[in-house]
DNA sequence: AATTTTAATTTGTAATGCAAATTACCTTCT
DNA sequence: AGAAGGTAATTTGCATTACAAATTAAAATT
């Protein structure tokens, strides 16, 4: 690789930095959206993904403290969107679940994120859509690779992928 | 996931949030290297990436309010990092350069991300890199094409990459 | 000169985050 | 069994980041 000024590596990195500040971006409006904050949005989505969660999993796949979701979970709990359930088997922890409310909720939101990329991507043609897949992943292995710890889910929020594509 | 086939979409978002989550961390463990916060290091770096620059240039270019700016800037003046000077042409403007003190703390700054990222990059054959490239500038468009002139204050900005390209 | 616009700041408020202390409940070890 | 230690969640206190709205000062326009 030479030094030149204007390198590959540059171009790479800044079109990384569009699409981190872009996906940043749609994630704030899409929480908005839905009438929440985006931290608190990321909680909704991760319960209802799972049906169920507890602050620690929660705190773990955020990749912020406890406590952190304690106030999150407690936004969340005062405007009925979730609940708090002790769970039986050990009485330290606490299941988070959807409230009916918060489901509706999450439902009408539009998922503008993925709406977006989804039909970007759904317009390419199939090899494209390989290449592009084997290119992020590659790039997302050459960032995280010594990061991971154990990276249970993905921090931003997974969001409902698998759902309605 | 489930019975759907884990189609292309979702790997892609999977991927994108890998790369949006390792960068998030390198960002914050970046600046926390050079003792400051990820948000007053972005503001350092393009500073001097600069030379010069007013708060209204650096909430554009960062994409949050000029408040914002002037909290961040207050405190890495009073850290002594940078320093405000005003403006002969325009008396309203206020330039913010950076001290001797806030060049030294940048230069020692090892930009981690940056230096992982090209790393393996480099280590990339020359068609990988193109098609690299390529993808990402593509994945970018699709992003925020429709998204960046529409919406000119909108939210946090991006991370704090950013040395000179 | 009067009005409007622009640049930056101030003020007040909210969201997000952590560390440390606390409470309540398992586990383990003797 | 009982003491000691560990774990899950919360509470408390504080820092950072962010914005909206009001304010001050200096252009620019009319």
């Amino acid at each position: 690789m030479t030094d030149k000024p204007h390198d590959r590596t540059d171009e790479s990195l800044i079109a990384l930095r569009r699409i981190l500040r872009a996906t940043e971006l749609y994630a704030r409006d899409l929480a908005q959206a839905v009438g929440v904050t985006p931290a608190q949005l990321r909680v909704m989505q991760i319960v209802d993904d799972k049906t169920s969660a507890t602050p620690k999993t929660l705190a773990n796949q955020m990749r912020v403290s406890q406590a952190t979701i304690t106030t999150l979970v407690d936004k969340l709990v005062a405007r009925g969107l979730v609940k708090r359930v002790s769970s039986e088997r050990d009485r330290r922890q606490i299941n988070i679940l959807m409230t009916d409310l918060g489901h509706n909720v999450l439902e009408k939101a539009p998922d503008a994120l993925q709406q977006r990329y989804v039909r970007a991507f759904a317009g390419l043609a199939d090899w494209e859509q390989a290449q592009l897949v084997s290119s992020l992943e590659r790039v997302a292995d050459m960032l995280d690779a010594q990061n991971i710890d154990a990276s249970p889910v993905l921090a931003t929020g997974e969001l409902g992928l698998g759902k309605k594509l």
